[in-house]
DNA sequence: AACCTAACCGGAGAAGTCTCCGTTTACAAG
DNA sequence: CTTGTAAACGGAGACTTCTCCGGTTAGGTT
């Protein structure tokens, strides 16, 4: 029942843009490592405050800086072509593989900031659109355990922490997980 | 092939202990949160270069602050009695799952300190030890897998982020891990 | 006891995140 | 075009973490 929110200002749709703009550039520039939002700011010609305040806190912009390739990351799940998304041509097994390997590449491309959101600690939004979609096919795929725990332990490993810092490559993580889960599929 | 390191200077001592001492008291006091080194220092009655040469930076000393306990733990499980230490007593799937309950019990214990270790985002030498650990029980008690691999995923989920800010009770944790450590087991 | 020096001390200050609030501006209504 | 006002602006400054370095001290040596 929320009454629908004002229209962007225009002078606020220019600023984001700008900013957005300038975190692209800095970030290609000089690493994500020393993104300071005070040179973000700088970088746009807008003050500190108004970076505050489109982007509430430095996750939150790099949340932004994610959200155009998450999005699409999201369709080819939730809408797109099998494995990956719905369609009769899958198994729950099939999907949750596909899943599990897409999302490793999704987190390995945009590694370092990923890296940098995970230290803010907060469990942001994307997490809650693949838990969901996981427990679901967890549902199905074992039936009789926790499938709300079961995706959440199967996504904690997902992290860039471990994927950058521990010196897997994507190839094992995925024959890894795929062992895992044919493990956790019950034998006919 | 490293020198022995020269004996702790009398005054380096005293501030060692003076800053855990005044840091344990702000922690009873204030929460975890807002632990400042900054009021640390002062509250121990030393400068903050002291406390940073001492500690070398936030996590150091929060590591500081949980090295006792975790060092009871890990004899525990090293050299303690059966099942969570070795000895005839046990098989390796009941030391797996002893040994990752009591670990479950062992974060929520300090949950509030592992969360800001967390948030710095390195991987510390406690988790070094669990990790060879719970590997090698994991390579006999699932023959075939990528033990380091599997000590990994089955760690990840067991961080005070997922335990406190998710909204799980031990018991549940605890479980849905059992549950997971019986499905990997190969049935004979 | 006086001396030497490696190790330690402490606080000023650099750099970063985030807040607060007085000023400015977009834009809808009259 | 004027006016009213909610929203946006921006930068000073509070608060952190962490570094740097000139001054001090513990403790072995002579």
């Amino acid at each position: 029942m929320l009454g629908q929110a004002p229209p962007e200002r225009s002078d606020a749709a220019r600023n984001r843009l700008k900013i957005i703009d300038a975190a692209v550039r800095l970030l290609a520039e000089h690493g994500a490592e020393q993104l300071s939002l005070d040179e973000v700011a700088r970088a746009a010609g807008v003050g500190v405050g108004t970076v505050y305040r489109r982007f509430g806190d430095r996750s939150g912009l790099l949340l932004a800086l994610i959200d155009e390739r998450e999005r699409r990351f999201q369709e080819s799940f939730l809408s797109g072509p099998p494995p990956l998304g719905p369609g009769g041509g899958a198994s729950a097994a099939e999907r949750v593989t596909a899943f599990l390997h897409a999302l490793v590449d999704r987190i390995t491309e945009q590694e370092k900031l990923f890296l940098l959101l995970e230290r803010s600690g907060r469990y942001t939004s994307p997490y809650s659109v693949h838990h969901t979609h996981l427990a679901v096919l967890l549902a199905e795929l074992v039936p009789g355990a926790d499938a709300h725990f079961l995706a959440d332990v199967l996504l904690a490993p997902l992290n860039a922490n471990l994927l950058c810092l521990r010196g897997y490559d994507t190839a094992r993580v995925k024959a890894g997980l795929d062992d895992l889960v044919r493990r956790l599929t019950p034998r006919g």
